[in-house]
DNA sequence: TTGCGCGGAGAACGTTCGTTCTCTACTGTA
DNA sequence: TACAGTAGAGAACGAACGTTCTCCGCGCAA
């Protein structure tokens, strides 16, 4: 038997899958036992509630998207360039087949109303993400100010790809942020990250 | 009793605000009647199923975006200040008490994935207002690139200020547009709109 | 007044879903 | 072998929902 760990982890893999494909509340509990290979006594046993499956499964997205990111910036050297990972990321990921949006902006607007927990497991995300990206403008030697704008390019390139249905948004968003870095930062080379 | 008309706008404005306020599968036939004061029977007999009313609601909810965003640019005599006048409108609906982000990017996330006509209707909105911006950024001599870099902006600032539950992003979107308009557009005036 | 058709209120129906319960099989121990 | 405990499969239960149906009252034509 699988231990609880395992279990758990199956559950929520499996439950992400389904969710992110279905939209959360077109999935049953019974197709999330099926794809997990785990009964519902356990995954009861596991979760309290659907409710709780839910937030564990955002957390999971959370740490997925944040080793995605970190990855994808690895080979860059400066700051500019990691910003601009960035939306090399998303135009990678826009580009797989089974891409549908950012799963947190869509579990907000299906959940977020009725279910603060979700509300917050989402808001939590989305501050994460831009205190990294905040991270990396005064990393660039940019104005504070800077950050919330990329943020703001990066949520829109998300909602854009997936309601258009293609990942030109990558590209364009890429483009914009090249011109508010280039008004942005001084007229010098830019910092190394880190100094 | 109210014509076929009345009963007919009746219930997609009560379904409208609904569905706005708690989700799309969260309202139940049952509240769409109650609010709207057309019994079941009459709503089946204008809609055929819950799906035909969901679209009719988006479409609905076109014209209003569509209109309000006409009205909030009247003011402005250049194409720049029109562009600009997109970020202010959408300042003044994220301080509205009950704003819980772009209904067509919430219903899109609940159910574009099961509903190809509800992924049409949220993609034919989305469509139509990127080629509005196209036309300003056109009219403001700028190069074609600028509209969906500005697109992206006003539905990055609609999700972050839906889930950051704050206006904020209205401001910092409008002041990353001002930085790609002056970079865009070359340092003359400004064509007047129309000419 | 009588009959007719339309529409309102909401009960009813069938389905789906979250959650719990029952039954059975299996494992490890004495 | 007998037994206790655990877990899997899925039936069962209660609620909610989309959709349809029944019953009743009203307005109107003759």
């Amino acid at each position: 038997m699988m231990d609880e760990n395992a279990a758990r982890e199956a559950v929520v893999r499996a439950a992400d899958e389904l969710f992110y494909a279905r939209g959360v509340q077109a999935v049953g509990m019974d197709a999330v036992r099926t794809a997990a290979g785990v009964s519902l006594k356990r995954i009861y046993s596991l979760f309290a509630s659907k409710d709780e499956l839910i937030v564990a499964v955002l957390h999971h997205r959370t740490g997925v998207w944040d080793s995605g990111l970190a990855s994808a910036s690895e080979r860059a050297t400066t700051a500019r360039e990691r910003i601009l990972a960035i939306f090399d990321f998303l135009d990678a990921w826009f580009r797989e087949p089974d891409f549908r949006g950012c799963a947190f902006i869509n579990t907000h607007g299906e959940l977020g109303a009725s279910s603060t927990a979700v509300a917050d497991a989402v808001r939590e995300q989305k501050r994460t993400f831009q205190q990294y990206v905040a991270q990396l403008v005064a990393d660039a030697g940019a104005p504070p100010a800077l950050a919330p704008q990329l943020a703001i390019l990066a949520e829109g390139a998300q909602t854009t790809a997936a309601i258009a249905g293609t990942p030109d948004a990558a590209h364009h968003a890429r483009a914009a942020a090249e011109t508010l870095l280039d008004a942005a930062v001084p007229a010098r080379p830019a910092a190394v990250v880190g100094s």
